[in-house]
RNA sequence: GGCGACGUCGCCAAGUGGUAAGGCAAGGGUCUGCAAAACCCUCAUCAUGGGUCCGAAUCCCAUCGUCGCCUCCA
């Protein structure tokens, strides 16, 4: 396998540190507001890549955090007069609800800032030991950029090159405009917790070097993310933990591309957010699924109407090779004969496209080749027994994409009155009444079930 | 202004040295009472301009454009 690596700037081949295993640890959300379909593409992307290297046989440690000690919460919470723990634990809450309908699997650990002071107090204090981090008279803690010589190396910027400062003021504190807060003072109404430099709460990026250190070690094999945390997050984070342990901290560093709506990045701070469970309302958790393979990870993906169509259209198409076989004997047809070489085939394209960085895209196109053949040995007559291998295998790969495929539910008890038309039709039919036939399956269309005339009889589905 | 990524058919998009996957849309056909679904056929020389090479979408340079970051952000 091979996968692009941030650090680099290459695709690289993958190794683990531990043979079989992979620690991979993925950043989550501030909570303090409903997540949006960018997240759900980040979530997503990562849940592809777990679900990949579990399918390869790799024995995966997934950690996501919360973030649920930060400015915005506090700020969010006391506008509303609430607990800021509260708060965030309902968006949390919400968001495990979002994971779950969009059938993401859960991390295997989910670790939150609230429950980590110790660890990170531990960690800011090993860095003032040894020099990397100075406590300042107003009580903050900096990390000493200055004192990191590779600072910079992930985001491929020298500290001469950045203007901090240009838009925000430097606080007067620090001793190089580029240092960062590991420990902020407690100001009066917030969150605090005792510390050696007074009482206060962590800074934004120490929180995940801390997480790391306590559930995964002081190695990695995978950190992901958005591109957008690539500066200044990751970047701190590598600097404290690797200023802390002085070894290498993750081997890969994976960085999904940015959602765009309307041309530009879909974003709290924007505005321009259509949540998780807006998008739900309206469209199913596959079609989401299903426009994050069907582009590259790595790159912007476009969010709109019409590529949620196709990509809804695409779904039917997969779906459409899942449908059972018309036949009841065994056809020796060409078609139908080509099945087992064309499986074998569907199978090393998959795994090679998928191994070379998660190409999705890739092994999407082998999969709707697939589905051509299924549907071509279908057409010519394939008894369930020749067809059902094949299309377990379509179910295989499908499933690890994530994509359930399943077919839309109507209200329960419908389906004997549905049954009924149909039989009603199908006597109108024999006799010709086409006008009736025709307002029957019309009027069924209108109530969301779908009449597709066959060979020897009707079939049907909710639409 | 700096750094990074990128620019492939109407839309989404794979492909990183040997003469362009796939999906959606569109047009034509088979099937059908008519449809639908399925199947068959048609549909691009890869932003622009130079350069390297026997050969480039794929490497190099320039130009134009887009996106991200430099400030909270998946």
């Amino acid at each position: 396998m091979r996968l692009y690596n941030t650090l680099t700037r290459k695709k690289e081949d993958f190794e683990t540190l531990e043979a079989g295993v992979v620690k991979m640890y993925v950043c989550g959300p501030t909570v303090y507001n409903d997540a949006h379909v960018g997240h759900a593409m980040s979530a997503l992307v990562f849940d592809i890549v777990r679900r990949y290297l579990e399918f390869r046989g790799f024995n995966v440690r997934h950690v996501m955090n919360y973030t649920d000690v930060d400015d915005k919460i506090i700020n969010r919470a006391n506008q509303m007069g609430v607990d800021p723990f509260a708060l965030s634990q309902k968006y949390i809450d919400d968001f495990d609800q979002n994971l779950a309908d969009l059938n993401i699997l859960p991390a295997t650990a989910k670790p939150r800032v609230s429950k980590t002071i110790p660890q990170i107090i531990a960690l800011v204090q090993g860095l003032v030991d040894k020099a990397c981090a100075y406590p300042a008279a107003n009580g903050d803690v900096y990390f000493r950029v200055t004192r990191d010589d590779d600072y910079g190396k992930l985001s491929a910027r020298k500290l001469d090159d950045m203007q901090a400062g240009a838009r925000i003021e430097v606080e007067e504190q620090k001793e190089h405009p580029m240092d960062f807060a590991l420990w902020k003072a407690a100001k009066p109404g917030e969150p605090a917790w005792d510390s050696p430099w007074g009482k206060g709460r962590p800074g934004w990026h120490i929180e995940c070097s801390a997480m790391n250190l306590a559930e995964l070690g002081e190695q990695i094999d995978i950190h992901g993310g958005g591109n957008d945390l690539i500066f200044p997050h990751h970047e701190n984070e590598i600097a404290q933990t690797e200023s802390f342990t002085g070894k290498p901290f993750a081997r890969y560093w994976m960085h999904n591309g940015m959602l765009q709506l309307g041309g530009e990045k879909m974003s709290k701070s924007l505005g321009n957010i259509i949540s998780i469970k807006d998008f739900l309302a309206k469209r199913d958790a596959d079609v989401m699924r299903m426009l994050v393979l069907n582009g590259s990870y790595r790159a912007p993906l476009m969010f709109n109407e019409e590529t949620l169509d196709a990509a809804e259209k695409g779904l039917e198409r997969l779906k459409s090779a899942l449908r059972p076989a018309s036949a009841s004997a065994d056809s020796s047809a060409e078609a139908v004969a080509a099945l087992p070489a064309a499986s074998a085939a569907v199978k090393s394209a998959y795994l090679a496209a998928m191994d070379d960085d998660f190409n999705s895209a890739g092994a999407l196109g082998v999969l709707f080749d697939f589905v051509r053949v299924l549907n071509t040995a279908r057409d010519s007559g394939a008894s369930a027994a020749q067809l059902t291998p094949a299309q377990a295998l379509l179910r295989e790969l499908t499933g690890v994409f994530g994509l359930r495929l399943s077919e839309k539910q109507g209200q329960t008890g419908a389906e004997k009155f549905i049954e009924l038309l149909l039989e009603v039709r199908a006597e109108a039919r024999r006799q010709k009444q086409w006008a009736l036939s025709d307002l029957i399956r019309d009027r069924l269309k209108e109530l969301g079930v779908t009449v597709e005339d066959g060979k020897t009889s009707a079939t049907w589905r909710y639409l």
